[in-house]
Parts: structure tokens; sequence; C-alpha cells
DNA sequence: TCACCTCGGTTCATTCATTGAACTAACGAT
DNA sequence: ATCGTTAGTTCAATGAATGAACCGAGGTGA
């Protein structure tokens, strides 16, 4: 992984932001990552759960892995298999992860947010920025529990992603399988 | 704005996230925003700093409108010309902003983050959450103030706002004109 | 008066990315 | 031998992004 290489656009700006974007401003990629954080990760449960294209998860997975924010490591032999997990730098995106779904939460949920974040040790709900308003540290996700939000299940899903998160789940534990 | 319209894909996806995306997950549009912080208003200004196609430039800032996140407002009769500036909603999206910013400065600027963001009060760079190492508050944008970083105009620009944005300037003033 | 400039767009042909359906490959189970 | 599972790849059709040209309302200067 080459960190000079900027992708094909945005090149001209001289910006953080715009090389964050170079990445994960691509359709799909950020959803992806969520899934992730959920505990997603097999190819054909992201596929289940997202409805996405196959050609395009699997070009944002290898790009992600290029990236550096998952790797992919066999989970068994014979057949070979593959699983996508977020490594450190992956998961050092769960500020941004997380204001970017409050905010869609706050202001383009109708029925309010579909799912809520709580602190596991004191249970309370974190904030815009990921800080536990009860006990004023920032929340990191191997401290959250997912779980579903008064918005919750709006168009009714059926794959076994939805299903799984129907209960609350530890943030990063693998969701399905084993 | 109907709350209950979403956008053209993503639409199965029960997830405030996905909400988000819709919106800001297209192409230029979280760049708009960023310039937006900056101070940037008006559509020439925009364009010239982006590079961006003119007829995108169009729409995202109508989506963005539309979506409650800038107002569009005469700042002159005769001939009337508009600017758009960020709403009450458009400035809680700091912290999202902030956050991806951040992690793009952290882990694909090999030469550091191009720009730094300091608390007004205390002086202190904020960190990924927002938050004021100093004061341990988090600090919203008006108190922040933008500087070039180390790793700063790497491409060399050469459009008014990027001239404007080499010296220290506070978040959500007007960057260029009056 | 006329030509020219600015600002904020729109139009349109070309290029590029996304989509969805079909196909492949490796293996296990029946 | 055939079917099912998982993780992909390939490809034609569609849709969005690009960039260059054009437009229209007004000001400016000769």
């Amino acid at each position: 992984m080459d960190p000079m290489a900027l992708g094909k656009d945005y090149e001209a700006q001289d910006c953080a932001l715009a090389r964050a974007l170079e990445l994960l401003g691509e359709r799909w990629t950020l959803l992806i990552v969520r899934d992730a954080f959920y505990g997603v990760r097999r190819y054909g449960d992201f596929l289940a759960h997202l409805d996405i294209p196959r050609a395009v998860l699997a070009t944002r997975l290898q790009a992600l892995v290029d990236a550096g924010v998952l790797t992919r490591r066999p989970y068994q032999e014979s057949p070979r298999r593959h699983e996508y997990v977020l490594t450190e730098r992956g998961r050092e995106l769960w500020p941004a992860l997380n204001a970017l779904g409050h905010w869609g939460g706050e202001h383009l949920s109708p029925f309010g947010p579909s799912r809520l974040y709580t602190h596991l040790t004191c249970g309370t709900r974190v904030g815009r920025t990921g800080t536990c308003p009860a006990c004023g540290r920032f929340a990191p996700p191997e401290e959250l529990e997912v779980r579903p939000g008064p918005g919750a299940d709006r168009p009714h899903r059926d794959d076994a992603v939805s299903r799984a998160l129907r209960r609350p789940h530890r943030l990063l534990e693998p969701l399905l399988a084993e």
C-alpha cells in the first residue's frame, strides 16, 4: 500500500478529508465498515445484509484490505475460506462512523434512530462524539452494545444479519456462525 | 423536504448511517460541506477551490439546501446573488467531518495532516472526537481555528480559497469578500 | 449605444462506475 | 454422479460524473 498514491480523483485536494473520502467515500464502503463493526465477517453475510452487487462487494473489500482497514484471513482450510476483520486502523474509524450515524439518526430518521449504542459498563447511550455521558470518557467500540432503537425495522429485512441484530450485540464480536 | 423519502438507493437499509450516506455519501458532497465550515459561501469559490464540474456543484448545493444542511440566501440585490451558509443542522455535522478528517490525517497522510484545528480559548489541537484535550470539553466549530499543518500544500493550489487558508482562520467566519 | 466582463448557473456528448444476471471453481455431502 | 455451499469473476446494460460550450441578468467603460 503506497501512501503516496492518491486514488483517481480528489487528487488536487490538499486535504486529509479528501484522502479519507478517496477510500471511504465510495458507494457502499462505509456501510461495509459499519457491518464489520457489527461483527459481520463473511462475504456472503455482507452480501445478504447489504443487497450490494457481488462485484462491487469484492472490489470494496479488496480496497479496504489494501488500505489496511480490514484483514483477510482464513477461518477454515479445505475448502479454504476467508473472513474480513477490522484492523486497529479500521477500528479507529469508530468515531467517524458513530458521528455520521448519530447525525443521520437525529436529523433524517423520522421515527428516531434505528439502532442505539450503549456503553456496557454504565448502560448509557453514547453521544455524537462517541463519549459516554455517564462516565465522561470516550467509549471505544469494544465497550459498546448495539440494540434496536425506536425507528428499527422500518423496511422489515429478513437476512441472517438483520435477525441477529434484533437482540443486543457487542460491537466487533462475531455476529454469526463460528 | 419529506423525511420519509429516502433517496434512490440504500433504501432497504434500515439504518441511520445509510440515511446520512444517502445525502452525504455522494461524490463531492462532504468536501462542499467542509468548505462551508472553512467559510466558503459562493458558488464561484466552491468551484475554484474544489475543481468540481459546474453541474455537479449545482446539483449538490441544491441537495444540501433541500436537506436543510445549507441555506441559500441573497447577499446582494441587483444583480441578485446568493450565498450558501451552513444551518444549525449543517453545523452539527462538525463531529463527523472532524472525525473523518482526523482519521485521514493520521492514517493516509504521509507528511502529516495538511490542516490543524485548534481550540481558540486554549490553543490546543482537538482530537478525533472533537474534544479539546486541554479543557476536556467538546469544542464547537465556532471556537476553532484552521491553520496549515505539516503536510500542507503538497500539490500547490492557487485559487483564492487556498490562498486565504494559508493563514489561520476561524471556522464558519466568511473566508472571502464581504 | 455597444462591446465586454462577472456571476451563477444549464445543456449536452463522452467517459466511467454501478448494476444484476449468469457463470466459474473448489470442495463436501448424499 | 449430482447437488449444495461459499466466494468469487465476467459481461452487457444502465446511470452518474465529467468538461466544454452555452445562456441570461446585470454592471462597466469607451
